[in-house]
DNA sequence: CTGACTGCAAAATCTTTGCAAAGAC
DNA sequence: GTCTTTGCAAAGATTTTGCAGTCAG
């Protein structure tokens, strides 16, 4: 898992170097928490668990913005909203997943099912498009939300 | 078909109703405007469209985010952010149905497939969620623009 | 009439940008 | 040294709210 890592931040790395960009602590910090905790941020989420967790290092919220665009132009992260009002992204550096979504508590979880892939890519070839990526998040109630009804 | 709209402004009426809510031009403007024109819209694309035509009728943009709200609270409308940045919702009567976006252009096809349905309930049933509603988009390159190709 | 609705403008959020100082290479 | 990054604060963009007048029932 350790190499994993190192993996993520020699191909970031590369990235930055092929684009004539420069390695930074702020950087680093990011990609770092990213992958370290794997799960839904908000981009002052991040910011707030980065200035919690680096107390020496200076960090702005417009740093999280400009890094986070920089992961998503590479590819290396990407951003989902959850909710067209709250503003709710994921920037992972994990493999491919889906998402379901408790409506009550706003538990997320993952998983990856591979005839629901196959069957996207089928859709998009009769559609004619060229398929270049995909999200599915599903809606529910969880069931720790299920047993304590009648709240919220 | 327009006794279908029929149909639909008559549930609007009634969840009115229920709500001691009143029927109001604005309102009937806006979901007139969201039924006949079976798109996806951001607010102020609707607000513009409304001015543009009733003229004579005043509408704010702040109505028409009451509205919307209101639609989407009583499930007659659903809004589905297509972009973190974009901010472009969908206002929809219709039945369900999933999207395919074209990353160059933005164009916006619909689908609807069974087996994606079916593997959808089962995957929450797997993960004790109960099934409310989802959310599918997938993301490619166009006919269009597949031919047009090095231009954006 | 009464209470809900509306437009307006101001406020609250969320995100981006300009700039001078600091840092990477 | 040179050119990119950074934090800060100001500017933009998007959405919500307060309020006095207006309108539906």
């Amino acid at each position: 898992m350790a190499e994993e890592f190192e993996k993520i931040l020699e191909k970031f790395k590369d990235t930055l170097k092929a684009n004539n960009l420069k390695y930074t602590k702020q950087r680093e910090a990011i990609v770092s928490f990213i992958y370290n905790n794997k799960g839904h941020f908000t981009p002052e989420e991040i910011n707030d668990a980065l200035k919690e967790k680096h107390k020496d290092m200076k960090i702005g919220i417009a740093t999280i913005y400009r890094t986070l665009a920089l992961l998503e132009e590479s590819g290396m992260a990407t951003s989902i909203s959850f909710d067209a009002q709250g503003k709710k992204y994921e920037f992972g550096l994990k493999k491919h997943h889906d998402h379901i979504v408790c409506s009550k508590c706003g538990l997320i979880k993952e998983f990856y099912d591979e005839t629901i892939e196959q069957k996207q890519n089928e859709i998009a070839k009769k559609l004619n498009f060229i398929l270049e990526d995909h999200h599915m998040k599903l809606i529910g109630i969880c069931e720790t939300c299920q047993k304590k009804r009648g709240k919220n």
